[in-house]
RNA sequence: GUGGAUAUAGCUCAGUUGGUUAGAGCGUCGGAUUGUGGUUCCGAAGGUCGCGGGUUCGAAUCCCGUUUUCCACCCCA
């Protein structure tokens, strides 16, 4: 026996239906994301790993794929070298390519790259699959699809509510129930700054990230953990137990962080956005989230989380305000901000919900069956009519007996089948059978057309 | 990267303290029905029991290794 197929950990195949249901979510977010004026670019899978390395910090450089380098890639290795063994060192000589980690390094890259091109600010959306060399789990891949829009070149607050309203417009669609949590990276500064604590920010930003998750208790004890004095932690409580509307959380806010210049500026920043949110009326509910730090620790402004108020499954969407996206790239001054939505997560959600629409667009509305090849020539003409008025139609190809014809009908669930034999052709005509109903007819091609449009 | 579980037909799973020829349901194919699918009935095909080694007269079953998938942690979408 041939050895048995696989595809590698953490990838996956995607059947018709899948599929389907898939593009379902992708038209659905591309088509709101033009609808405010983004426009499409694709970049390579792979990247040169010189472009991917240092920019998701030590754990990302171990989760990039590389890519073995072509021909023989040992030469220019010296014997030394290979009797060390050091697989990091090595991988550097080895492997030139990776595969790309995300869509914000990469598009970072291209306006660095096609700078000539474009003007600012620079709108763009991008649909494509990254991987990451993680560990699979449930909802966890490591190959997946990334949804991003991102405005690069523009400071405004506009730009941050048109992608609210993006995201409110997109699970408006869906038909999901969202909560679009906000917070800012300057007044989380600001709190360190407060706390005594500036430089330890990345660690509370991870720690109070986790609130929701494991209480105040193991937050406290794992800030105290990472070295965070006993006093900051207490100066931290009463931030973590703010509660009220937003307006009201921003006004407490504004007399703890009063001393803080970097912290009121945030808080400025917040009040015109909740503003602005106010006047365009939005379906999700929007909060002001001080415990929203998420990971990525490049965002320097605006955050923002969406999670499905009716399914317990994680964030579905984020984004955020980056300053100094193409610094990295020697393009210093220009900031971005953008969105991503989690379509793997989004389709768990739509599962859930049985909330993937019944009738695909895509399904085959009617399968001509036939006894003969006089039949099947009959159909072709007919088929070629059908067709150019965007009715999806097809002709079962074999002269297999009937029932089978019937069955791939019923298994693709095709609505309708045109049967065809010698009492049709002398009619001029065809049975056409309502497979849900089982009710058939005898049609001519005008009537055909107006039953099944 | 750390820890735990798992692997038997295309799929979902049974399989007794280790004992003849490893089973079921679903699916597939054929027939009942040579011009009619989804229901029903009959029949058939389909397995190196993840892979490699070990213990034993004898291993799907016990032991070791390895891989896979799943779950938790780290991190993340």
């Amino acid at each position: 026996m041939s050895q048995k197929p696989s595809i590698p950990k953490g990838t996956r195949d995607f059947t018709p239906r899948e599929t389907a249901q898939r593009n379902y979510i992708f038209d659905t977010i591309k088509s709101v994301f033009r609808l405010y004026g983004f426009q499409q670019i694709e970049t390579p899978a792979m990247e040169n790993l010189i472009t991917l390395m240092g920019k998701y910090g030590e754990e990302g450089d171990k989760l990039l794929f590389k890519i073995l380098n072509s021909g023989d890639f040992l030469s220019g290795i010296s014997e030394e070298e290979l009797k060390e063994a050091n697989s990091l060192r090595l991988a550097g000589k080895i492997a030139e390519k990776g595969l790309r980690y995300d869509l914000t390094v990469p598009l970072a890259r291209f306006v660095v790259q096609n700078r000539h091109s474009i003007s600012f600010p620079f709108k763009r959306y991008q649909i494509q699959p990254v991987w990451r060399a993680d560990r699979p789990q449930k909802g966890r891949y490591r190959e997946f699809y990334q949804c991003d829009a991102d405005v690069v070149g523009s400071n405004s607050l506009m730009n941050e509510l048109e992608l609210i309203q993006i995201l409110d417009e997109v699970y408006q669609r869906l038909k999901i129930k969202v909560i679009i949590k906000l917070n800012n990276r300057k007044i989380l500064s600001g709190i360190a700054e407060i706390i005594g604590e500036s430089e330890n920010l990345t660690n509370i930003t991870v720690a109070i990230d986790k609130l929701d998750k494991i209480g105040l208790q193991k937050v406290n004890e794992e800030l105290l953990s990472k070295g965070i004095s006993q006093g900051a932690v207490e100066k931290l409580q009463p931030i973590l137990n703010l509660h009220g509307s937003n307006a009201e959380k921003l006004q407490q806010l504004k007399t703890v962080l009063g001393s803080s210049a970097t912290g009121l500026q945030g808080i400025s920043e917040m009040e015109t956005l909740f503003n602005l949110c106010d006047t365009v009326s939005l379906n999700a509910v929007l909060s002001l989230d001080l415990t929203l730090a998420r990971g990525l620790n490049y965002y320097t402004g605006v955050i923002i989380e969406v999670i499905a108020s009716d399914v317990q499954i994680g964030s579905i969407s984020g984004g955020g305000r980056y300053d100094n996206l193409t610094g990295m790239f020697g393009m210093p001054g220009v900031s971005g901000v953008g969105i991503s939505f989690g379509a793997e997560r989004i389709y768990d959600v739509l599962t859930q919900l049985n909330l993937f629409p019944e009738n695909q667009s895509e399904q085959t509305k009617i399968l001509f069956v036939c006894f003969g090849e006089k039949e099947q020539a009959y159909c072709l003409p007919l088929l070629k009519t059908l067709r150019e008025l965007g009715i999806n139609a097809e002709l079962y190809p074999d002269l297999d007996k009937l029932k089978k014809q019937m069955s791939y009908a019923d298994q693709q669930s095709i609505p309708f089948v045109g049967i065809v034999g010698e009492n049709e052709m002398r009619e001029n005509k065809v049975m056409l059978r309502n497979m849900k109903t089982g009710i058939q007819q005898l049609c001519s091609l005008k009537e055909i057309i107006d039953t099944i449009q």
